[in-house]
DNA sequence: CCCTGATTCGC
DNA sequence: GCGAATCAGG
């Protein structure tokens, strides 16, 4: 696959998006994550939202080297001041001192069955429950993002709602429980 | 375990 | 320039 200039621009918009390199392999499909990286680098776009320049003076060979390795585990740059979210940023927050239960502003529907990760775009890859849950119009909006089976868009018990079984109607004997 | 990005280096 | 392998961390 090669970096053609609409590839290119769609992975700088999707990285300045937010989104993960696994994601934007598989938005742009035929690369890795690590090509994906490696082309954001190449880009010099990494860091995303970070003005601040990094100057690591990395010093790694571990590849090719005729010893064994080296053990030189240097990190001098451990400064890293991530500004991904974009959240609202809320001036004034008044310190609720209850953990306890989340009000619920939303009239959104208990659809919550199993535990649900409160996952969001994001977070979510091909191994990621996608069922949605809540209004996607409200900032309660989120997805299961229990972890699936390979291939499948759900996890296990949301794939049994999202595929119920029309079939299997005549052979249900023998189901001891 | 799953994931994330970062870096290096052979190609 | 490209990206797999690797590293380092969550």
């Amino acid at each position: 696959m090669t970096w053609t200039d609409e590839r290119v621009e769609l992975l700088t918009k999707l990285w300045a998006d937010g989104l993960s390199a696994s994601q934007i392999a598989a938005e742009l499909g035929g690369v890795t994550r690590n090509a994906v990286i490696g082309k954001v680098h190449r880009l010099s776009l990494s860091g995303r939202a970070k003005p601040a320049s990094t100057p690591a003076a990395r010093t790694r060979k571990p590849a090719t080297a005729s010893n064994g390795r080296s053990v030189t585990t240097g990190r001098p740059n451990p400064v890293r001041p991530l500004v991904a979210g974009n959240t609202v940023l809320k001036p004034m927050t008044q310190i609720a001192p209850e953990p306890r239960r989340m009000p619920r502003p939303v009239g959104s529907d208990d659809v919550v069955v199993p535990i649900s990760l409160h996952a969001t775009i994001l977070t979510l890859t091909e191994q990621t429950c996608k069922w949605p849950i809540g209004d996607p119009s409200t900032e309660d909006f989120h997805f299961c993002g229990q972890r699936s089976s390979s291939g499948i868009p759900y996890c296990e018990y949301h794939s049994r709602v999202a595929y119920q079984p029309v079939h299997d109607r005549r052979q249900k004997k023998a189901v001891g429980a």
